[in-house]
DNA sequence: ATGAAAGCGCTAACAA
DNA sequence: TTGTTAGCGCTTTCAT
């Protein structure tokens, strides 16, 4: 019988160590495929670890390396809405395979808060880390996030950084030209502020797709909102008023919104009003009509993200130059449904 | 100036020591609270650690604390709903208030990658975990979670944990009589399979449902299959063959594809069919009409896991007895709305 | 190719 | 109340 491991059910190096008559060192060199080991012996440990059910402790490893990618940080503002949560979920099934274990945690769109978690994933020693930023970053936030590998998702807050976008410009774009084709010449826009880069995106493709429409930007209804279902709602109530005969929504969240407003106001679609919604179709195709969408490409999201930061982490152990900082666009579709229509007057 | 750390823009209790004059034993007492060390001295090491912006290694600290609650662990099989990544992200945001990190991981419902993440969760040395176990939950994994605070969420896999899940035996009882008050006679149902612990639940609401209301359990049309959209959808496209006036969806993505397939078959809803359905209502609120939903409360759901993670994770400090091990159920609601009418034939 | 030994940054006995 | 000294479990020089 070998020696008891102090702690039940963990074996470590020095027991390997020990049982095989080697030294720590080249157990460790073993484990971690050292070309500085005899080729032999190094698939014995192997073979011995295995069957001794060893997984190395991660904490110490990290802790003594000094440098590893045990863990990354994720680092979301929001956790009810799949833009957010999903790509999240997916990004960390990716990163799995990478043997790198992702904490996530949730800002609630509070720079200080985002400060406070960032430091405690800095104190963790994550390789790098995927984040959604508030809207306020601290300068503070900012020096910390200078020193590590970052990727920036939906939102950009300036650093430099690639960052993850949907490529909402063109999809806005040719939302607008949809419905113009079709006939309207009345469309509304409800998007999210300026403030919030894929807001500003998101605004400049509906002013660009009503100028190659030949409609005038300057006299197209917009409401520009904080991304909630209830701020949707509001500005969907108040914009049915005005007399538009088309609706371009830019947000998630507020595309609920609206498209409740829009039921509760009686409102018939495509009837009484064309709808281009914005988000994932699997739950606007409920509707009914189902609802033309903007279908973002969430899985395409978290797998570009996971890729960017994975080159991240590779670059700054060789020290290569890291995946180029800017924007990494991801394209969305737009999906006509039955809430598009031709106007009725 | 106070020499340099090593390490640009970390600094490390030693640092603190020299500056103070103290030892890093004392330091580490005044920065964890202890009792042991003069008050005014203590406050003077945390101001200083603080004027430093000291924040402590948490690898360093739980490897050499061989007990911490630096991190826990959150398995979940699936990425695209819901049921688990908002769950996920509601419950990193409860921990963070407790300074305990969230390292989610993905199965992908497979038992050996559910072996393989816990193995890797524990050589992260986890205090905890909350977990959504696969359908075949391996002998090895169950050993692994015999050794740690677990909390098993929506299914439950046969270890003694305490569990959250949501209470769909009443809320199902109820589904089928609000049905059958209406008039109904004729009603399918449409769940997981038994082997889910919470499709055996559902299932067994229905039937007492249905013996509550006077019907024949034996003679209902079921359907009993994996939950997924694609699933639903087909298993949906079956009920409607069968005459069936009213359909109960015991699942979130087979509610998705239950609506797409009534949708598809040109079916009314409620004229034709009065349709029952499971998951966030918020999605549901937007077909047309709005769907009646079992409301399931996910962030109840979040908050009750986080709850009893962390009276597990006192419980094994304090060496007290924790969370009871059963299920602590958190109480959907049948919401109304326009899907359900009287038959009309 | 291998081993001895020095850390990684912290906490926790044990002394004083 | 405070300091000294071992570790936590691993990786990594530096010798050999």
């Amino acid at each position: 019988m070998t020696a008891q491991p102090r702690r039940a059910g963990s074996v470590g190096v020095v027991d390997l160590a020990r049982d095989l008559g080697v030294s720590t060192a080249t157990v460790s060199r073993a484990l971690n495929g050292s070309t500085a080991v005899r080729p032999e012996l190094a698939e014995r440990i192997r073979a011995y670890a295995e069957s001794r059910g060893y997984v190395a402790n991660r904490l110490a490893r990290a802790l003594s390396a000094n440098t590893s990618r045990a863990f990354v940080g994720f680092v979301i503002p929001y956790v009810d809405t799949p833009a957010y949560s999903a790509v999240a979920a997916e990004c960390a099934r990716l990163l799995s395979t990478d043997g790198t274990q992702m904490i996530l945690t949730v800002t609630g769109n509070d720079p200080e808060q985002e400060l406070r978690q960032l430091r405690e994933l800095v104190a963790s020693r994550i390789a790098g880390l995927v984040i959604s930023p508030t809207t306020g970053v601290l300068d503070e936030t900012r020096r910390l996030l200078g020193g590590l590998p970052v990727v920036e998702l939906h939102r950009a807050s300036g650093i430099e950084a690639p960052g993850v976008f949907s490529d909402d410009e063109q999809v806005m774009v040719e939302s607008v030209l949809h419905l113009a084709a079709l006939g309207h010449t009345s469309i509304g826009y409800l998007g999210t502020p300026e403030e919030l880069s894929n807001g500003a995106v998101r605004l400049r493709g509906i002013r660009r797709g009503m100028v190659l429409a030949g409609l005038d930007p300057e006299r197209m209804e917009t409401r520009l909102v904080e991304p909630t279902k209830e701020n949707g709602y509001a500005a969907a109530e108040s914009l049915l008023t005005t007399g538009i005969t088309a609706l371009v929504v830019g947000g998630g969240s507020l595309s609920v919104g609206t498209a409740q407003a829009v039921w509760a106001d009686g409102r018939r679609v495509p009837e009484d009003l064309s709808l281009v919604v914005y988000g994932d179709p699997q739950w606007f195709a409920l509707a009914n009509p189902p609802l033309t969408t903007i279908q973002v490409d969430y899985a395409g999201l978290a797998r570009r993200a996971a890729e960017l930061l994975i080159e991240g982490l590779d670059a700054r152990h060789s020290g290569a130059a890291g995946p180029s900082p800017g924007a990494h666009l991801v394209a969305p579709r737009l999906l006509p449904a039955g809430s598009t229509a031709p106007p009725q007057n």
